[in-house]
DNA sequence: AGAACCATGTAATGCGTTACATGATTTC
DNA sequence: GAAATCATGTAACGCATTACATGGTTCT
């Protein structure tokens, strides 16, 4: 049940209504566990009955009004003891790996179209990555203990675009050799 | 529904038992891609229905009877036709990112000793990953076309795993010079 | 005038995990 | 004698996605 963490790590960062945490889960932590609206609300429901957190209506003037939750003492208490459990490892689940596994039944030149625009994405979101630790962590040598959290989840989105880029060139590299081979 | 596209992947490449893709899916194709037998039963059940695989009764003598399913005429027709469809970007989800996030909570001993402990994992699986290259891949120049899917699958889990000891070993080296300069 | 943003939800469906159920054979 | 392997499933539940629903405001 990690949404409900997910959901306690940002609102002990800062309160917000179930509509800025979608905002949020589309950023910034978002980059590590994506979830839609829908579902924030209907978890967000769920913990506010187990008292996790607590909301409070705020009315606005020209927009609709909003429930901002925060994280109760109770919230906070299960939070850190959650972050004191050993996290199992994780599987890694790859629709490309399986896909690629299946490489002999598909077109060369789609396939390395396919990989190209991979490539891409990979590329573009390590730029992104990036430009927000230059942001937000100018000198890593003098990351405060309260960001460090956040600069060490950035570093992690580095490492594993940078592996998914490398991967990339290491299939087209391949891709070229056979072809040059058959030829 | 990449888990039926999974299957027909398998069974494409030799025909098999629930039980026995189940056995496949702990090893090779589940290094990528998890599935329990409950959930290939019943989904090799619905693909039986909708005619992309066949299955055949084989008497066992000392054991149980089993269905052994093929790939059909239609599945290989869909697998091909999945292949060469563009694969969307796969978001990355990590508990343990949610978990580094909040890490300011935690006691720094347990938190590097949780760290360490995924370090090991990560030092296991890619020995295992090494392990299956040598003994499948010998030669990287020389694999064959057929067999390529398979190798750069394998490649792709090592360099996924060499990402994430890293990761480990950046986040332990940064918990030291803060833990240094606290003292 | 149309698109995008703010704001909160319900309903249906599908995907995945955990628990339960059975029973023979082989290996330690 | 106990544990692991072979073999196939059902049932219950939870997590996640997609579609649907509403309605005002601001920006282009």
């Amino acid at each position: 049940m990690a949404l409900e963490h997910a959901i306690l790590v940002s609102l002990a960062e800062r309160s917000a209504s179930g509509y800025e945490l979608a905002r949020r889960f589309d950023a910034s932590i978002g980059n590590f566990w994506k979830a839609s609206h829908q579902q924030i609300y209907k978890v967000l429901g769920r913990m506010e009955t187990g008292g996790q957190v607590a909301s409070e209506l705020v009315e606005q003037d020209g927009r609709p009004d909003k429930k901002v939750y925060a994280i109760t003492t109770s919230g906070r208490d299960e939070l850190s003891r959650w972050v004191g459990t050993p996290t199992p490892a994780e599987a890694l689940r790859s629709e490309f790996a399986v896909k690629l596994r299946a490489l002999h039944l598909a077109d060369p030149a789609t396939l390395r179209a396919d990989v190209g625009r991979r490539r891409v994405q990979h590329t573009e979101k390590l730029a992104y990555y990036e430009a927000s630790r230059q942001k937000f962590y100018p000198d890593p040598a003098a990351v405060s203990p309260e960001a460090l959290g956040g600069y060490l989840v950035l570093r992690g989105g580095m490492l594993a675009e940078q592996a998914g880029l490398d991967w990339c060139d290491e299939i087209l590299g391949q891709l070229d050799t056979v072809d040059g081979a058959v030829r």
